[in-house]
DNA sequence: CGTATTACCTGACTTTAGTCAGATACTTTC
DNA sequence: GAAAGTATCTGACTAAAGTCAGGTAATACG
């Protein structure tokens, strides 16, 4: 066997497929069949509408249908039509099944931790897992405007200043920056846009709304396990769209010379480099980009 | 959702198990159940004895030889009772058998090849598989005595003399160092030792003998996917145990200063720093062991 | 308003996977 | 050389998964 990267993906492929069938066993264990047991952690998972369920889990209708009721005549869960549409039935847990389905999770959690104490150095095994994970669920990121308060958004504001910090000749304090004030990365003002793989959020991008005629581009950041997968791009593509569905008719940014990705994303994407615009200590350059009203 | 790190796994395992799924997908797509599907590849992948394949797929005997009646029938497979024990039987592929086999490896190397291209960094994200390949498969970590000039030895001393001239002070070039022979790593006078994972080799480690009364452990080094797991450790009572069943009665090692893992290793498990005891240019330490013969 | 569509259910199936108790033919052990 | 053990096969099962053709309400559309 060679050690090219065709067979080290394969490698891969074995040893997550043999990973998996262990968790499988262990959801045996539970003395139910593999199908109403992941019927059972996609309801417990927060989808409730039987049609997600069935797209999800990809099922016929009809095996669906006869899943439901065994998890029912269990009493672990209840269905429920719609109140808007009474032909789409919602399901959500008795209490039963959110005893079982926490012991299902339960599983689930200890052979994950398991895998984590196994491994000296945890932290370099679950940035290597998120990296792979991001470049598997590739098509799966999507695109979410949040308050910049969300504990989601400030995970990656974090991850950010503490990146330019490193990054920056001189280091970075924030607070020594022009700091835009929440409020002005909120609707009706502003933005801030999350891509979010399987709930982790993956990168960030705020629109800061300004009274002299222009908005600001601020906290482009990209997570370490998402880079190259394109995301700053899309990130740059949902908010010009955002900015000219409010009738913004001008983009501003300043950047700094340690960011040279940041860079060449803006040279290669329409900007035009312009003077210096304000007097924030840590930006080396500026640019401007007028946007297509609709 | 938070980040903590079990949820990170857990995104991990919905991500793999999907992507696995598309796998199984396109395999069916070939018109044969999994089962079969799966036998078909064992087999190509080099297995050829029933009970063999029987261990690796955790069948059942009846299931089994269902199957390969299933894969004779198509005339894909021929079995013949075994050379020496009747009653074991050898599978092997006939033309057709190769065919379809070949026709299954292309499915998973498209698969594999389409993720490769996806992304930007594929270097990153190899690194990043054999990392979670290695943690996930360690129990499944063998070693095994080879020529130094086998294939794999071979990547693993390349790997090591490129993080040698990476980490040293002043470089490393293997011509001045006290390069051994490959005739001196080689049953009866010394041994090479490779950690294998699956087919990917680990990590390695010589023992080189010589006519002074010693033998010398050199070339210890492991991959960095499996950094953290125990496997230098591993490698180290390997060659322990071979010297002392050889005869062996005393080894010797030098290592230097920006190896600190290594030294500490040293130090750990039983060994005595002495003198120096060569003119190599590159070492800072010198130890020795006494090997309790078996 | 009537017809088409949608969301789910039901019953009757087939296929796949897995189990288990013998049967058979060989090999090893005493 | 008989008894015990082993590797595989066969037949008769069960369980699980998946398919498919209708059926029943509820909703949407022209």
């Amino acid at each position: 066997m060679t050690t090219d990267a065709i067979s080290r993906i394969r490698r891969f492929q074995r040893a997550v497929t043999s990973e998996i069938g262990v968790l499988d066993e262990s959801f045996l264990g539970r003395g139910r069949p593999l199908g109403p047991a992941r019927l059972l952690n996609a309801i417990g998972g927060g989808r409730s509408e039987v049609s997600e369920l069935r797209s999800y889990l990809q099922l016929d209708s009809g095996l669906m249908s006869r899943l439901l009721r065994g998890l029912e005549a269990e009493g672990l869960i209840e269905i429920e039509a719609g109140a808007e549409d009474s032909r789409r039935r919602n399901v959500k847990l008795t209490a039963a099944g959110e005893v079982e389905y926490t012991a299902y999770e339960t599983l689930s959690n200890t052979q994950a931790q398991a895998m984590l104490n196994k491994h000296q150095a945890p932290d370099r095994l679950l940035a290597a897992m998120d990296l792979v994970a991001s470049a598997m669920g590739r098509d799966r990121i999507t695109y979410e405007q949040v308050d910049p308060r969300d504990e989601r958004a400030i995970s990656c504001l974090q991850a950010y200043y503490a990146e330019l910090a490193a990054r920056l000749e001189h280091g970075f304090d924030v607070t020594l920056s022009a700091d835009p004030d929440a409020a002005d990365m909120r609707p009706p003002r502003g933005s801030f846009i999350l891509a979010l793989s399987d709930g982790l959020p993956l990168g960030c991008v705020g629109l800061k709304g300004t009274d002299k005629g222009y908005s600001e581009v601020k906290r482009l950041w990209v997570s370490p396990a998402a880079r190259g997968l394109g995301v700053s791009r899309r990130l740059m593509t949902e908010l010009e769209r955002i900015a000219a569905e409010t009738g913004v008719a001008l983009l501003r940014l300043d950047t700094n010379r340690a960011l040279p990705e940041a860079l060449a994303l803006y040279q290669k994407s329409g900007w035009t480099e312009i003077e210096r615009f304000n007097d924030d200590p840590y930006p080396d350059y500026f640019f401007e980009k007028r946007v297509t009203p609709v």
